[in-house]
DNA sequence: CCAAAGCAAGAGCACCGCTCTCGAAACGGA
DNA sequence: TCCGTTTCGAGAGCGGTGCTCTTGCTTTGG
């Protein structure tokens, strides 16, 4: 698969690395808004526009930290879901326990998380090669409540008339094993669930939100009754 | 009140509010990041520097529009909660046209929501001053639950123990007639509002949402019901 | 072995936020 | 009315930015 044919490549790769290993270093310590090539460049000791070789704009390093940071998240959530999963714990469990993995690794990354799920840094567009890694979050929710709709099934209110076609679009597109009403709930609750998070990120819980753990592992759990989970 | 005292005063707030306004127009047009005070004042006609006696910096000046979004936001869903009113709407009808009031002057104002609902973009720090106006939407939603609260009362789920505290904390410095339950389940709500409207607006329901208004009208009723409110 | 391709470096362009100085204008008390 | 004080716009300038282009050097592969 990846054969690396000679020290030219290999060079490549390893200076790509370096790049991206610096950028997301200053990405952390100053936030996307501050970081500059000529920084990044400068600390790898090299001259600016060497670093055009590699990567053609700001821009591009910037959407490849976000697809790496959409990669992590992802991860993230991949993993705490396995650990719930292995501990034999309940879906709704299972659920709180994704959903905290993102809070946590937003708290970790705070400036990576602002890159992915907040404003949009440069013009406009997330571009084609991030909806990949940026799904991977989201199939976790989904395989959660999967495994709670083929147990005990789920509770959820009817979906209103309008929303029909919408719904099942949605499920036929994501997943068709579900009903329409839970995969439109879920669409919902990860939207909530990030606003949870950037809101606390964010600083818009300042003097509102003291306890933030406890306040969020709690609306985790009232997102996990929106998409039906059982309460058990 | 307001007198002004003579032809300086009157035309420093003139000259004030041009910049705003010119600093808002190029706003809107390529966004907060782009948003540079050359070419503010060059747009009017005078130097870069001549702008620095009216703010001190480019982070005051995007203060100084951030919290005008936070009062414009706030207007907007005080206005439709008022229109709701006025037709004898449900508090959860009343909700509903708050949250969309909310979704529209977003859509609206991209980037001024982004300016105060996304990432932080200076270095950091929401000023004293955004306080303020950044609480006139919650207080719309608060007076919405607390007319149904008056009314029918609250349908809500009791809260887990570790939250008392908290939850009886908020509701002391927010809506002490409102049980704590509901004051939680509306800051909660706030935030998962502003997740909704953050994701369609920054893009992440792209290629999976497509009947946007009529998801957020669904999703909105959802929280309407997270917080409370009655389904008549 | 040698042409082609990839590379780092440097100079340079246009722009940025911000500071400082200077002369003109408006102000307000004597 | 005069005059010191304050406010203001203009200009030059500093250090920084993204990005481009040219110039040679090195690696590559036929």
């Amino acid at each position: 698969m990846s054969t690396v044919r000679g020290a030219r490549e290999r060079a490549r790769i390893e200076v790509t690395a370096a790049i991206k290993d610096e950028a997301r270093r200053r990405l952390a310590a100053e936030g996307a808004a501050k970081l500059s090539l000529r920084a990044v460049a400068r600390e790898l000791g090299m001259v600016s526009s060497a670093l055009y070789r590699y990567f053609p704009s700001r821009d591009e390093l910037l959407t490849a930290l976000i697809i790496d940071a959409y990669d992590s998240l992802g991860a993230a959530a991949e993993e705490a879901d396995s650990r719930a999963l292995a501990a034999g714990a309940a879906p709704r469990d299972r659920w709180i326990a994704a959903c905290e993995a993102v809070r946590a690794w937003a708290l970790a990354h705070p400036h990576e998380y602002a890159l992915v799920y907040g404003s949009p840094v440069p013009g406009y567009s997330a571009p084609a090669d991030t909806i990949g890694p940026a799904s991977r979050v989201g199939n976790v929710l989904i395989g959660v409540v999967r495994a709670a709709y083929e147990g005990r099934g789920l509770a959820l209110p009817p979906l209103p008339p309008v929303l029909g076609p919408e719904a099942a679009r949605m499920a036929a597109d994501f997943a068709e094993d579900l009903p329409p009403a839970a995969v439109a709930a879920l669409v919902a609750a990860w939207a909530q669930l990030a606003g949870l998070v950037s809101f606390e990120l964010f600083g818009q819980f300042q003097g509102v939100v003291e306890e933030r753990a406890a306040f969020f592992t709690h609306a985790a759990g009232q997102l996990a009754h929106g998409v039906g989970l059982p309460a058990v």
